[in-house]
DNA sequence: CTAGGGTTAG
């Protein structure tokens, strides 16, 4: 036979054989210590082709003893998963009599599974197979691999269970393990037992902060996320992973002045390599955008040497939730352009969609919905069907958008019952419609949006019907069922500090002035001509007592402008947030107000609301 | 005798 197989540059690192230090390699059959070699030869093997070359003299080779056979298979079973060739990893582990099966055998396959999208399942299944063999038990390397699989498929029972069996083999203080029990718990949304494992914890690594970090980010306790943050930094140095957590509470909480003291931070404390720069960069067009800075979000992307999707997926959805649609379409095209050609995914056409949505524009929108699945065969999702039925809606087609709704091929989940609902009540659709869309929002059980939700709305119709004492029935029926109807909330952060408005609010020490200045406001928007369009804001008895007033002129963002327009200097740019979703003719008023007052106002939406204990939160408080 | 943990947009 021929060791010409083994090519270079495997060859080259091949201690030369004791036996034969002159001639050509002997065959493999008759060499005491030739498994040796192979196992050195494992070392430096660098593809598939060689590693299945070894493979192949692995089978015609003698080894002296059994464990250094089954040695070696555990190396090929390392090596092929290391190579992503799980299936060869695979037929190698079944080629190997099941007595025979060790725990790193096991353990291999099962993290080669749990590595790879598509086996998360396989992972789970191997490890059952692993426990009912009852050969080999499992150790701490197995449940790092076996709680990822979980946490990736949000087996939060089957977690459960290896959690169970992690105190029962004895490891519950190691620190890998627990850190994988602390993403599993942190991805499942269980933030308690998240909190409870990282307490426990004996030793604590940088991974098992930036897990908890993260967990508190997923479930939206940013402001406690950060305050752990703090806490860590005296005993770690944050990483990339950090920052990414922290950028995402920063945006979250909607504050510019957190967000930009950790992009300072990340800029004179953190390293990173280009995988994660450009992870970061995204995280930071994000944040930007989600703070109202646009600009600032820009001028991260600009300055990418290196974009991925994502990168453009955060510009388009920023410049899309800013209404400024026009540029976000732009960015679309430069992006599959012939110069960029980056291929776009189901996100990329969620960021494209709002932007239409945003704006109002019904026949964009529709066209791009049909571009996606015509020309890049992505199957529409709940969400793409969410942004064209409520841009449909919106636009007064409502029975089209029943049509849509009626015609798609999964069952439509509250958001869109509820943008239907809300569209019926706005553009005065019939009562019996809207008592029907309202029954089947209701039955979702999904409905627990108190502001906008199918009481609020279907009593807002009632009242346009001057039904009253549907009205009443309706009042009655929300008080039984513990339904609060909470006002719209708006906030602005200046210095800052976050000041939060509520419609119809009169909380705030500057009360007076804001609604002097909301008076101001209106009296030269309609100096210019703008008068509020009335079957976009009905007439509506917000205070229940009879004075009926336009609810735009109870819009919280327009008492947070007001608020800005008095307290900043002039030309200081605003940054508005909102609870509720932004629409077109909010970003109309807005553009008004800017032209008119010669400000720059941004107003963003769904960030969500951050209320401070002492009403106000400074950069210096944190860090 | 081998080894291991944490990222992604609505």
């Amino acid at each position: 036979m021929s060791t010409g197989l083994l090519l270079h540059p495997l060859t080259l690192h091949v201690p030369p054989p004791t036996s034969t230090s002159n001639g050509p390699p002997q065959p493999f059959s008759t060499a005491g210590n030739h498994h040796r070699h192979i196992l050195s030869l494992s070392e430096t093997c660098t593809s598939m082709s060689q590693l299945k070359q070894l493979h192949a003299f692995t089978l015609r080779t003698t080894f002296p003893d059994e464990t250094a056979t089954l040695f070696l298979y555990g190396r090929i079973l390392q090596l092929s998963s290391f190579f992503f060739d799980v299936s060869y990893a695979f037929r190698v582990f079944d080629s190997i009599h099941q007595e025979s099966h060790s725990s790193f055998m096991w353990n291999t396959l099962i993290r080669a599974c749990a590595h790879d999208v598509s086996r998360k399942e396989e992972a789970l299944l191997l490890y059952r197979k692993m426990l009912g063999r009852g050969k080999s038990a499992p150790d701490k390397h197995t449940f790092p691999f076996v709680l990822k699989a979980c946490a990736y498929i949000f087996g939060l029972s089957e977690g459960k269970q290896v959690h169970c069996h992690v105190v029962k083999h004895g490891l519950s203080g190691d620190v890998y393990v627990n850190n994988g029990l602390i993403h599993l718990y942190g991805s499942c949304g269980c933030l308690d037992l998240a909190q409870k494992v990282f307490n426990d914890m004996p030793e604590r690594s940088l991974v098992s902060w930036n897990s908890m970090v993260d967990a508190l980010v997923r479930a939206g306790e940013y402001d406690s996320a950060l305050e752990l943050f703090r806490q860590m930094q005296r005993s770690f140095e944050p990483d990339g992973y950090t920052m990414q957590s922290v950028l995402s509470a920063c945006a979250g909480l909607g504050s510019l002045s957190l967000g930009t003291w950790a992009h300072a931070f990340l800029l004179r404390r953190c390293d990173f390599d280009v995988a994660m720069d450009v992870l970061i960069k995204n995280s930071l067009i994000e944040m930007y955008c989600k703070c109202g800075s646009l600009k600032m979000g820009e001028q991260v992307f600009k300055g990418m040497r290196k974009r991925d999707l994502a990168s453009w997926n955060a510009m388009i959805l920023g410049l899309a939730t800013h209404g400024r649609a026009d540029e976000a379409l732009g960015c679309f095209d430069r992006m599959v352009g012939k110069e960029e050609n980056v291929k776009p995914n189901s996100v990329t056409f969620v960021a494209v969609l709002t932007a239409c949505n945003h704006r109002g524009m019904v026949k964009k929108g529709r066209q791009y919905f049909d571009m996606m699945v015509r020309d890049y065969a992505i199957k529409p999702a709940l969400e793409h069907y969410g942004c064209i039925i409520d841009l449909a809606a919106r636009a007064g087609y409502i029975t089209e958008a029943i049509d849509m709704v009626t015609s798609m091929p999964m069952k439509p989940d509250a958001v869109i019952w509820r943008s239907l609902l809300d569209a019926c009540c706005k553009k005065g659709a019939s009562v019996q419609l809207s008592e029907e869309i309202a029954t089947r929002l209701i039955e979702t059980r999904e409905d627990n949006q108190s502001s906008s939700g199918a009481y609020v709305l279907l009593s807002r119709v009632y009242a346009s019907a001057s039904r009253w004492n549907d009205v009443g029935i309706v009042r009655k029926l929300m008080t039984e069922h513990g339904i609060r109807k909470e006002p719209g909330c708006s906030s602005i952060e200046i210095n800052g500090i976050s000041h939060e408005f509520f419609a119809g609010d009169t909380s705030h020490p500057q009360t007076k002035q804001i609604y002097e200045h909301l008076k101001v406001i209106d009296d030269k928007l309609r100096s210019v001509g703008y008068l509020p369009d009335c079957s976009q804001a009905p007439l509506v008895d917000s205070n229940n007592d009879g004075s009926k007033e336009y609810s735009l002129r109870l819009h919280s963002e327009r008492l947070a402008i007001a608020f800005g327009l008095i307290s900043l200097p002039p030309r200081t740019p605003i940054r508005v947030f909102k609870n509720l979703r932004v629409c077109s003719d909010c970003h109309e008023v807005t553009k008004l107000i800017s032209k008119v007052f010669n400000t720059e106002i941004i107003v963003r939406d769904r960030v969500r609301f951050h209320h401070f204990k002492d009403g106000s939160c400074s950069c210096s408080d944190y860090w």
